[in-house]
RNA sequence: GGCCCCGUCGUCUAGUGGACCAGGACGCAGCCCUCUCAAGGCUGAGAUCGCGGGUUCGAAUCCCGCCGGGGCUACCA
């Protein structure tokens, strides 16, 4: 087989215009040019295989796709995309990128169909920040019909963990906010980016260079001493030491340009390329940098806007001259939403403030107080109202009403949310919400307690803490007699009780008005006796007891 | 240092030239209700709208300068 397998193509229009699809095959081996130039990038660090095509003569079909067997990682039939101008191949392990190759999906920039993503990098455990960059996508995505797609940015080979990137999937799924493509991830798709650095070192667009780190900080001490910005001097662009093994590929940042674009919550953008420095976009390892990787991700991916933390809005201009090289459509828009601030204004920080999103889970939150919370971070809908649903929330949100100020996280006001939405939970709801955090009671007793924690707790674990007497005796109280005369009348009176919240509510009611005493003269030494401190309503707190629990507990403090 | 973003009660915010001696919410204080704790109701304290100049009959809102905070300036994202 040569190439293409028949079958497997669909043909794209004829004179597909640079980075468009031109087709979708099965890749047996086959090999050209570009591979040697390949080979002079390094060792590719992952383990995908990269297979390389020529350039299809006059833009047609898949039978001038490469037909070499040389070097296609020794056999295997591999399925891949082909790509026309810079002629790359793409591992199309996912089959799902297949889809968004296709021609037709290029229209003019209004009609583009809404798809934003959310590109964390596994790096860390996923933070609240993170978690509401991807309810604002995924929000923005509902609200216009659009597809919320899922990348894991992994490029960064030291710092990503596998457990890091589970986290990812485990925060977004408790918060519900699932993606609809994905999750994609660009440590598996090393070999295209190495293939955009090759088309864009061939148009003169990025050169190797070969400067050392120590190299590189004698220039910017250089900079600093003489007070002047730094950036790269070009040297390897003019005099490059190529008999050095170790080499990037930068980014030649093309001059007198000024980079604009249109940010959703800031405004008209404007930046002049001549204060950028030539980026680095391939690393020495052979990866893509984050500069790199994800403009062309999201330009092949067919993002149309890009929903992400203001630390990137400094990054876009370069971004966009490297979509502008590689003859990518840009985005339609970019919406830079403010920061999440720790309570002392800095930002919030993975290490100082390990805000895991699960821990919240395990704290007792509601995943949708959660999504409340950090909608209303940063967001508002210009009415009062400040209790949503998800579905609310998907049918208001609306990124020019998004904030432009960092705004600090509020556990109090998340507690309010929490509580409140807790409040609206359907009694059976709140008691399946409830099991995993009270373990000690079965599900009959845990529907019995419903009621009695429904209005008084702020996060589920605090259900643990209102009904510690169940599992631990109070201290014996010191009564006064007139308590202990009380307390022994309501001992006895409810030695027949029917053990149920209403019905001992009625006999101590009966009990009370008989001797004349007022709730609190009859209450007081029962909770005191059988709770210690704090509890919910008496006839709850002794039902939920076994009732020779609860009238020993009271004999005892007589 | 350079470039960029931001700046209304403690916190989240409403506010786009007059209806604002700045509204809501959380939190805080008090009162009511009440068997403790909550919930609920009512009341209250809390912002010279970062500062200084302008423009205007009139500015939180427009302009200029400054200050403060943050981000980027990495072979991190």
């Amino acid at each position: 087989m040569t190439g293409i397998a028949a079958d497997e193509v669909e043909e794209a229009p004829a004179g597909g215009q640079p980075g468009h699809l031109l087709a979708v095959g099965l890749c047996s081996g086959q090999h050209v040019e570009l591979l040697q130039r390949e080979a002079e990038l390094g060792e590719p660090a992952g383990g995908v295989g990269h297979r390389l095509v020529r350039p299809a003569a006059g833009g047609g079909g898949g039978d001038d796709v490469g037909d070499s067997r040389a070097g296609c990682g020794g056999g295997g039939e591999q399925r891949v995309l082909v790509l026309v101008a810079g002629l790359e191949l793409v591992p199309a392990d996912q089959r799902q990128w297949a889809r968004h190759f296709s021609p037709l999906a290029y229209g003019p920039m209004a009609d583009r169909p809404v798809r934003v993503r959310m590109a964390p990098s596994p790096t860390g455990p996923i933070h609240v920040g993170s978690a509401r960059t991807a309810l604002f996508n995924v929000l923005f995505a509902r609200r216009h019909g659009g597809q919320f797609i899922l990348r894991i940015d992994d490029t960064d080979l030291e710092r990503s963990t596998a457990a890091d990137e589970e986290y990812i999937y485990d925060g977004l799924g408790w918060l519900g906010l699932l993606w609809d493509e994905g999750p994609f991830r660009q440590s598996e798709r090393l070999d295209l980016y190495r293939q955009h650095a090759v088309r864009l070192i061939e148009a003169g667009h990025a050169y190797r260079c070969y400067c050392t780190p120590d190299e590189l900080a004698a220039e910017r001490e250089a900079a600093q001493r003489e007070k002047r910005p730094f950036r790269y001097s070009r040297r390897c662009l003019r005099d490059a030491p190529s008999e050095r093994p170790s080499f990037v590929v930068r980014f030649k940042v093309p001059g007198g340009a000024a980079i604009e674009f249109e940010d959703l919550i800031r405004g008209h953008m404007s930046f002049a390329s001549d204060l950028i420095g030539d980026p680095v976009i391939i690393k020495s390892d052979g990866f893509p940098t984050y500069n790199f990787a994800s403009p062309i991700d999201d330009a092949l991916l067919e993002i149309s806007h890009v929903i992400r933390g203001e630390e990137h809005l400094s990054n876009t201009p370069t971004q966009l001259m490297i979509v502008d090289a590689l003859g990518y459509e840009r985005p339609q828009a970019t919406a830079h939403i403010p920061l999440i601030l720790a309570p002392d204004r800095t930002k919030l920080s993975k290490r100082r403030h390990p805000a895991l999103i699960t821990q919240f889970r395990d704290w007792g939150y509601l995943p949708e107080a959660m999504v409340n919370y950090l909608a209303l971070l940063g967001w508002n809908p210009g009415t009062e109202q400040e209790i949503f649903t998800i579905a609310e929330l998907e049918a208001q949100f609306d990124l020019a009403r998004v904030q432009q100020s960092g705004a600090i996280f509020d556990r109090q006001k998340l507690d309010w949310i929490n509580a409140t939405q807790i409040r609206a939970l359907p009694p059976a709801e709140l008691a399946a919400r409830l099991a995993p955090f009270l373990p000690g009671l079965d599900s009959a007793r845990l529907e019995r307690a419903v009621p009695a924690l429904q209005e008084r707790i702020k996060t589920l674990a605090d259900g643990r803490e209102l009904l510690a007497y169940l599992w631990q005796e109070p201290e014996v109280p010191a009564l006064s007699a007139e308590e202990k005369e009380r307390l022994a009348a309501a001992t006895d009176a409810l030695r027949a009780a029917e053990w149920a919240p209403e019905p001992i509510e009625a006999i101590l009611e009966e009990l009370r008005e008989s001797r004349g005493w007022s709730r609190s003269e009859l209450i007081n030494p029962i909770r005191k006796a059988v709770a210690g401190g704090n509890s919910p309503p008496i006839h709850h707190t002794l039902s939920l007891l076994p009732r020779a629990e609860a009238t020993g507990r009271m004999e005892r403090a007589l």
